[in-house]
DNA sequence: CTAACTGCAAACCCTTTGCAGTCCG
DNA sequence: CGGACTGCAAAGGGTTTGCAGTTAG
């Protein structure tokens, strides 16, 4: 599957309300053609690898926008900074806090047993799993 | 047991060699009273009810040393501040996004099963569970 | 023609830092 | 005395916003 291919990204933004700019193609084409872990900075210069005529306002709000539709999720593992992740699917990470290297763990592999029932008042949202690893101390 | 007691406090950081100041023992105070969640500008406000002379940079400084100490633990669950834990032992978390709340989930209530195994040179540092809830929508 | 999108730059918030003054051992 | 701690204010980095210009339907 073309997954890839701007037409069927164009595609896809058009069939969930969103419209089809340069940039917003081209942002697509980089976060979604395949499962990545990127931060609003690392997007923005990659993007502008192929589009220069891309603002960092156009990047967050476009950022913002795809949140909000449910393609990207925002993952919050590091204070510095967020990462967005292409992955929509439930699945968990694996955090190298030296190197910043992001893994997911599929949700097959990995079980959270025991959730405590919630407050009638409020409901589950999600369930984050952030394995924190490092570097072997010698 | 008078674990809130400015004498046990003092003890508490001398033993740990971390030399007494006002300040700092009165953020040990606050802090380290009891299991707390507090963002830094909130522990700033706190600590400044009882002893107005404390600068914001005296706060950081502190956090930082109480964590390097390992007498508190930093929480990523929010992108726009860093909340800082008193409960050091191993244990997860429930989040509200709506309020902001955080409440501690025993490590006993609570398992990870199927953490993959990890590549030979990282070591395991922490597991993070953050079970992120919300008021229902009607 | 209107509404929406974009770029630029400045604003904003949280956190850290430089530096001079102060205190404790 | 010397090293360490403190306060102030300014710097720093990531993110958001105001506004004017441009584009698409």
């Amino acid at each position: 599957m073309e997954t890839s291919s701007s037409r069927y990204l164009a595609d896809r933004l058009r069939a969930i309300g969103v419209p089809v700019t340069l940039q917003r193609l081209e942002i697509a084409r980089v976060m979604l053609s395949r499962p990545v872990h990127l931060s609003a900075e690392q997007l923005l210069a990659k993007v502008r690898d192929t589009v220069p005529e891309t603002s960092r306002a156009t990047v967050y709000n476009t950022l913002r926008l795809f949140r909000e539709k449910n393609l990207v999720k925002e993952l919050i593992v590091d204070p510095e900074r967020v990462v967005y992740d292409s992955n929509v699917e439930p699945h968990y990470h694996l955090y190298d806090v030296d190197t910043g290297e992001l893994t997911d763990v599929a949700a097959e592999e990995l079980h959270v047993v025991g959730v405590p029932s919630l407050p009638a008042h409020v409901e589950l949202e999600q369930v984050d799993v952030i394995i924190r690893v490092r570097g072997k101390r010698v």
